[in-house]
DNA sequence: TGTACATCAGTGAACGCGCGTTCACTGATGTAC
DNA sequence: TGTACATCAGTGAACGCGCGTTCACTGATGTAC
């Protein structure tokens, strides 16, 4: 049931979290205006101001509801694949392209619009969370590798993490551009593939 | 020798870009503006109009010009890297982060000042060139890699781009707040390492 | 149930600003004779 | 060498615009009595 809608808007601050990620969807981070944001709203841009310091304390919100669902969207992938450490791992993996492809003005939001995560604490813990989550996945798997060729637990999720956000800035924006006969689905799963076979954690010969 | 400087510039064109870049390396692409590039290089906004067609062409041109060194300065690795394939490959892989650290500026407008490589032929045309060089080097590696486990080359090398640009966006900007332990030189040359690995190119039992 | 009142989420007008872009112009440069 | 003239890279004033932000205000909501 709706909030009636009138003087009062009713929930407000959503509202313009959900308008600025219509905006920053359609027109990137920097087509975006509080102005605009508040049109969309239906209110006057004034009225933003009860609700957050400015626009760049919108946008900061926008981040922190970003990797909340990240966070929780990769979670959930990881306990799905347990008890395998691999499969926990791969659907991780598969989870952070999900997202980016899901939710792009979120994606936007956190990794393209120029703030930083330690700008409030609360974007901070939750873009820290988020990446816990990719980071306790490797640690479990990387338990599996022969400890004299282990590589850190860390730098193991810095890789996938580099790797995977590399294919949705190059190749799952069709506004770059660069075009690939290969999906960023494909591309993501055989490279993350190729490199845990690297590791050992999946039979050189497999196949 | 210095071009006397009057009423005529005498290389206002090169001069707007240089403007630009430094623009770009301080402010981001957003906190880029014509006016100011144009008072950067000591004259008015309205002589910017003598050389580009607006703010976007300007930017255009100066990821252009990234291109270029960009695809030089890895042709030059790749070839320094011979008659060794892998020792090819694995130079143009350093290249890349060594360009992105040298020339932030130039980085930034080729990537994430969101104009499209395809928006001029010889801005298309410069992207290209730069691509097909990771892709010739990755090419003649993969030739090494036993036939039915061999991934398509253009797709090998979409995943070492993809990492390289993975590492720069996320751990060579300190503004992105994304600290490591690991510097990026490190994290790229022990991600690429582990990757190759997992192709059949490196030794598994190296070490 | 009805009234008085505090709260506070919204309005709407106004601001100063810097932006990108245009235009008629001016003055330096280079060339023809 | 000197003069007339075409070229064209710059000026500077002006424009309309939308921006983010501020302020005193207003009117809807919820609570106390």
């Amino acid at each position: 049931m709706p909030k009636k809608r009138g003087y009062h808007h009713g929930n407000l601050r959503q509202a313009l979290v959900e308008a600025a990620l219509t905006l920053i969807e359609a027109k990137g981070p920097t087509g975006f205006t509080l102005s605009e944001a508040a049109k969309l709203a239906g209110v006057t841009p004034a009225a933003v101001y009860r609700h957050f310091e400015g626009r760049e304390d919108l946008i900061a919100e926008t981040a922190r509801q970003g990797f909340e669902s990240f966070a929780d969207l990769m979670r959930y992938a990881y306990e799905k694949g347990q008890p395998s450490p691999l499969a926990a791992f791969e659907a991780t993996g598969r989870a952070y392209l999900a997202f980016a492809r899901r939710y792009p003005g979120h994606y936007i939001a956190m990794f393209e619009s120029g703030i930083s995560p330690n700008r409030t604490p609360e974007l901070a813990a939750a873009a820290t969370r988020a990446r816990s989550v990719l980071e306790q996945a490797a640690s479990e798997l990387s338990q599996h590798i022969p400890a004299h060729k282990r590589p850190p637990a860390s730098m193991f999720a810095a890789h996938i993490w580099a790797m995977s956000h590399g294919v949705v800035e190059l190749f799952a924006r069709n506004s770059a551009g660069t075009q690939s006969p290969f999906s960023p689905e494909d591309l993501l799963e055989s490279g993350i593939g190729v490199y845990l076979r690297g590791l050992g954690l999946i039979a050189a010969d497999k196949e």
